[in-house]
DNA sequence: CGCCTGCTTGACCTCGCTCAAGGCCCGTGG
DNA sequence: CCACGGGCCTTGAGCGAGGTCAAGCAGGCG
């Protein structure tokens, strides 16, 4: 693999590993696949003998409602794993979707399991990630339940950057973000017109560039304080605790 | 203690324990304490030392914004452990309150760990816990982005009966609500105006009773078709799984 | 070239919010 | 005992944020 183990690179970002732990990870086969946009990774009502890693592009979990309206959930970046609860839980309740070409790998459960079983600090690692995934979800219900629209998409923009910045994807304040204004509106349960009409505020006021799937943020302690974000509920480590 | 072991109580939901894990968990001393209405169990921005888990009455978690606007995100009842994540998140991202007067306890992280590292089966089911609030926080976001007012309101109701079942809390269809509508409102992002007049709608329509914080659903299953309630969210085993 | 997808704009409409007021119940104090 | 006050629920009236509908435009691709 050209890239260095996707694994190994989520993990010695929580962690060091020791040389063992290192191994049994290294030993992880990798074997990517390639999906194109709208691909359905995961589906509502299946059984999963595997989880999802994102290794590169963007996915999206969410739900469709019984007249075709989707409710976006979660994005995914490169070394997410969306689907990670499936470990524990036995039945899909939502869709894990290629939003853009992605990516992705797959591992299967029961390496994963004798993986935490062996190497609790690595077992306690997968716990927090979804722990970690459980609090933005609960922002999410914050920003949908009651945000007006300006704030709302504001808000996942800054989430987003911040996400990235962590994930090493970022280059000063821009990143890669393959969406369409549809699958923002599935997002922010706003409508598609009004979520460009948002967009062009934000571009007037001129805190961000958005073109082409790349977002750029160009003032960002404005944005923060427009959408009212606090990157608390990210759990991302402070530098001086790595 | 009057009461069985309420955390025993919690694991055999899950499975049945062995004569070493059931001594385990026992001897865990489960101190009741009382609080009052609106009393905060946990506050946002602070290190936990221990986990909540509340024994009788209602507890919700909640974010505030700067104006003072509250989401509610989660309602907690007795036998749920609503900062379990405490375990493994550093600082809270969000309170914890008394939404009715309440009887908790407090459990050391400390204990909760070293239960974990013995005995695999408890650290799985606790992660697993973890991971079906995860997936009604998922469903939350789906209902306040993208469902209108009343099949909001009717969907909270259906889920809340069906917690309330599975954890042994119902009469037949009838159970403790102790929520205001200013509670709800917070919970769906209503005002509490469009709150009351979705409860008056639902109980007009005969599906409903809602009266002095007891619920009791009249007609589950035209409640559940009007509210695209659907429960595999909830993670709850099958009779026969059981 | 023509089509399809995604972005943009304008006009109109509605669901749910805000503001305001009144009623009921209950706890507290005179 | 009654008076008062404070939650909480209820109702009405008006308004506005955001949805819907409709149309045009631009770019990419077969």
């Amino acid at each position: 693999m050209a890239y260095p183990h996707p694994l190994i690179a989520k993990f010695e970002r929580e962690l060091t590993l020791s040389v063992a732990e290192n191994q049994a990870v290294s030993a992880i086969a990798i074997r990517p696949l390639k999906f194109v946009r709208n691909y359905d990774l995961v589906r509502k009502g299946n059984r999963s003998l595997h989880c999802v890693m994102i290794l590169a592009g963007l996915a999206g979990t969410s739900k469709t409602d019984g007249s075709g309206k989707r409710q976006t959930i979660a994005f995914h970046m490169s070394g997410d794993m969306p689907d990670l609860q499936s470990l524990h839980l036995d039945v899909n309740d939502s869709d894990v979707r290629a939003i853009s070409d992605c990516t992705a790998t797959f591992i299967e459960h029961s390496t994963l399991r004798s993986l935490c079983e062996q190497y609790p600090r690595i077992g306690a690692t997968l716990w927090r990630d979804t722990l970690v995934h459980s609090s933005i979800f609960r922002e999410w219900v914050v920003n949908v339940g009651s945000r007006p629209a300006l704030k709302r998409v504001a808000h996942l923009l800054c989430e987003t950057m911040k996400r990235a910045q962590w994930l090493g994807l970022s280059d000063e304040m821009t990143c890669d973000f393959p969406v369409t204004q549809t699958d923002l509106s599935d997002a922010t349960g706003l409508s598609i017109v009004h979520v460009n009409r948002m967009l062009q505020d934000l571009r007037k006021r001129e805190l961000i560039s958005f073109v082409h799937g790349k977002l750029t943020i160009h003032n960002w302690s404005d944005l923060c304080s427009l959408a009212g974000f606090e990157d608390t509920y990210l759990h991302q480590p402070r530098q001086s605790d790595v």
